[in-house]
DNA sequence: ATAGAAAACGGACCGCGGTCCGTTTAGTAT
DNA sequence: ATACTAAACGGACCGCGGTCCGTTTTCTAT
């Protein structure tokens, strides 16, 4: 019953994890569990850090100590959606995964994340907001690092500054304001990533 | 000494303003005074609702009723600069302003967003976050429209789309990771912002 | 079993953005 | 001048994220 779910987001150095204390296994099993609950009956919005130590019987003191902030609490909820899309396009069959071209991967890496991104919109926005730095979260950094390496095989002059801003265009909040606010299909915005990587990315 | 400084936000119906009353002018005048103070002094993150009522001698309703919200407040603080910035898109002199080619003026929009991002930037930051909605802000409307209308003038298949996308590489927060945080040279981000446009308008 | 130390705990506390509503004040009509 | 009305005012109040610190619990060494 050791670690059933979850790694330590922090991965102390050599490995093993440096004896969890077992009331402290405990809490985060009930504070997960208890979050999820209060997600999926009334929203993300709902899910206060009060709220969720009230329910999880637990001090608010607590649910800091375990997950650092809101912003925290969100990514470690969106952990597990997060590695299987990671996964995916480092792992996974072409095109998303190695083999397919730089362009057809990109194409299909924003295709997918734009997916993802409405399946977990306000969970990703949640995990956005308030954060030190949005930006130098491990997921995006990963996601980062993909798409420069990606560019670096297309004569892009500064991968590094295109895949930032190529990950901007794919930023939660934008996508989700796009489909809900302006009514823009999945479709179209899947179509316009493609075209703006095939624009980006063609040779000539 | 009516209106000395500052349009009101929602521009009423006809014109003309609808008989502001006297105290209220006056108080504007006070609390705009004291923000601007206490951004030049301590920093954006020092404006504070209540620090503001208090330094203008006002009852922190008075401004929220002025500004709406924090966010309102800086649009409010902005709104000079941005207007500048606008006028120069749309009126001013090639290769910003109408004149040049598409590509010409695309690539100067963004070379001259960047720097007003790098010396407003709190600023803007402030006037994004908790905003009902980042995107709808009149200012960003207008931007998205001009780089809408110009990708129009390319073979772009869904000028709207891609112009929410070209208008996310720009923002604000994001530009000003890069170059806080990373250290990457203003020089290095509008050179990758041109290398972007070359490549997304080039004809072929 | 026992003692000691480290870790986890819990909830009072803080500052902030934002709201509400009873009170005051500026303009207007007489 | 006076009375009336609509607007502006002000500050108590709320919920939230986040911190702090005295108390309790777990583990380990003896």
């Amino acid at each position: 019953m050791f670690l059933v779910s979850s790694i330590p987001i922090q991965p102390d150095v050599p490995f093993g994890p440096p004896h969890e204390r077992s009331d402290a296994a405990r809490n985060r099993e009930r504070l997960l569990c208890a979050a999820r609950e209060l997600v999926d009956e009334f929203g993300v919005e709902a899910l206060t850090m009060d709220a969720l130590a009230c329910k999880a019987q637990v001090g608010k003191g607590t649910v800091f100590r375990r997950f650092g902030s809101r912003a925290g609490l969100m990514m470690t909820l969106l952990s597990d959606s997060e590695s299987e899309f990671q996964r995916g396009f480092m792992f996974g069959p072409p095109p998303l995964g190695p083999g397919g071209t730089p362009s057809e991967r990109l194409m299909a890496f924003g295709e997918g994340r734009i997916y993802f991104v409405l399946e977990n919109g306000e969970l990703l926005k949640a995990a956005a907001t308030n954060a030190r730095n949005r930006f130098d979260v491990p997921a995006t950094v990963l996601a980062h690092r993909h798409i420069e390496v990606l560019l670096r095989e297309a004569d892009i002059a500064d991968p590094w500054v295109m895949a930032m801003s190529l990950l901007s265009a794919l930023d939660p909040e934008r996508i989700v304001n796009d489909v809900r606010v302006h009514g823009i299909s999945p479709k179209r915005l899947t179509e316009s990533w493609r075209e703006l990587v095939a624009r980006l990315m063609r040779s000539s």
